[in-house]
DNA sequence: GTGAAAGCGCTAACAC
DNA sequence: GTGTTAGCGCTTTCAC
């Protein structure tokens, strides 16, 4: 360890160490206007030299970039902050943000009309909206575009990153009517979400096609939900076999509610989940489910927005069935 | 919605609709300089009808504050970043920083000397670093003080918020004594973790003081390392008639083991876990832990470092036992 | 008690 | 191609 706090290097050093105006060596380290190359090597070679940070307080105060990328998460309560779901995506925008030297803030969206005050904010680098609707969405004032990104639905002026769930619920769907189940109820999320609509139609049109009853009591992906919607699909239709839940709490929950009155799972009840959370291998019994990338998922969104490159309008990401011995 | 773009207000204009200059508007807001009542009074009642937010990117210019609180999570691998108690910590500290208008980064600490850096970055607000050893927090620069704090041991420079594990463990070895069993063994984290020391510390002096041998197979919290150290454990001590793992993913992994080799859970083996996660109560059978209280004591060291109030050298947090069916 | 003014480090017009 | 200059919004002396 040499000096405990080492001094702080501005432009302005490395422009007198390279023998140029701070102007010439803004220019060379940010490459856009005219510089000699000769110029630029020596403001490269000084600034590497110096070990020359950019304070990103005076970038984002001149430019008015801002300097946190702030996660919104769309829901009735505060407390869909601390869901497991949103503690992955924020952890995930920490480590993108820790490399551009900035942070993430999350806050909870409990109206679209909050984005505006965001949108005013000039701290806030970016946004990232977690399971906005089609009202939230519509909010974003224009200005933002290239600015904010969605993980679930999207809009023309919010790119959209999400899995795909409606694939997703036909792949387990058909595995399930594969191992001959046929009395299959769905307990998808919130009806408010869109992607629990996603996941409803592909449900109706497997069960529809199939010529099969459609049974759908929603949950909030919670356990408790889980083992709720499971006591509604028992007391509405006694001879269920099949039980597909919209996240692996909710089919843990189910499994609880179904010992709970003697049912056996496989044997009585099948049981699936998604997400494939790690303690989905470790129930039992173990739950089928199917793949859920949000890391992958959020460290996208996250670098769309920072780097505000073009991005198409949706990207969708690939479930995997994981068959366990739930089903 | 009225403007899609609310104008941003500044503190020009907040001075400007109290009648009053910059400077002492900012007085009035940051409270410090002499200001009159009146001046004080008028100056807030703008601020707050023009809804005024400062710029944190100015402010942070100006004082060299910085605008992220840092995450630094020590471990031997990046992954530590994605471990739910390090999700956890990033979670609730990314709320506290939405309040303060900046933001949170996460990263890995492969090395205390790490910390060197972050000090001498002007954009770092403060830190927070997450299991740290004593050589991590040996590398802590002393013109830190007050911007930094130990979510695990501290050190005279770092003040230290944590749970009481040592007594937690001693809690729960009670338990299992007075519940009958005598050849308990201990899974706790890995043995660089002081933590986990601590835990061991706890452990012995129980077991010692009741003439009970001593049985300690290391972990690193982790589901699969708890499976790996329940086969090495009944392996030397076929006799063990209990298990305390130092998570809650160890004991689960450790009953999974248990059953995958035909033992009972209680009957022929207790096992308890630690940190009272959603699936110990969903677990088969349900698993009696320790509560943690990870987001109240992240919360406490994040708001202790944004408000750069003088903190006690140790916070210590309760645990609280919780029985199930386990042990 | 209050206002004028300097300046934090950087970017971007604008002259040269 | 390069240097000069004017701010971004805020805090903080320093006169008054």
């Amino acid at each position: 360890m040499t000096a405990s706090v080492p001094q702080r290097v501005t432009l302005d050093d490395v422009a007198r160490a390279a023998g140029v105006s701070r102007a010439t060596a803004a220019r060379a380290l940010g490459g856009y206007g005219a510089c000699s190359p000769d110029a630029r090597r020596r403001v490269t070679a000084a600034a590497a030299r110096l070990a020359y940070t950019p304070n990103a307080a005076a970038r984002a105060l001149v430019n008015g970039a801002g300097f946190r990328l702030v996660v919104a998460v769309a829901g009735s309560t505060p407390g869909v902050l601390a869901d497991p779901y949103a503690l992955r995506v924020v952890g995930s925008a920490a480590a993108v943000c820790a490399v551009h030297g900035i942070g993430v803030s999350a806050q909870w969206l409990p109206a679209g009309d909050h984005l505006v005050a965001l949108a005013g904010d000039r701290s806030v680098r970016g946004v990232l909206v977690l399971n906005p609707t089609e009202q939230v969405l519509a909010a974003v004032p224009a200005a933002w575009r290239g600015r904010i990104a969605a993980i679930g639905i999207g809009s023309p002026a919010v790119p959209s990153f999400d899995v795909d769930n409606a694939d997703a619920t036909t792949v387990m769907m058909r595995h399930l009517y594969a191992s001959g189940r046929r009395r299959i109820a769905l307990v998808p999320g919130p009806s408010w979400l869109p992607c629990a609509r996603r996941s409803v139609r592909a449900y109706r049109d497997v069960m529809l096609a199939a010529g099969l009853p459609v049974r759908v009591v929603p949950g909030d992906f919670s356990v408790t939900s889980g083992g709720v919607a499971t006591a509604s699909a028992l007391r509405r239709w006694p001879d269920t076999d099949a039980l597909v839940a919209s996240s692996d709490a909710m089919a843990l929950g189910a499994i609880a509610a179904l010992h709970r009155r003697g049912r056996q799972v496989p044997g009585d009840v099948a049981v699936a989940g998604f997400d494939d959370i790690e303690f989905a291998a470790l129930a039992s019994p173990t739950l089928t489910t199917a793949s859920h990338p949000v890391e992958t998922i959020a460290t996208a969104a996250a670098t769309a927005v920072l780097d505000g490159r073009r991005t198409p309008p949706v990207t969708t990401y690939p479930s995997t069935l994981i068959r366990r011995e739930s089903t």
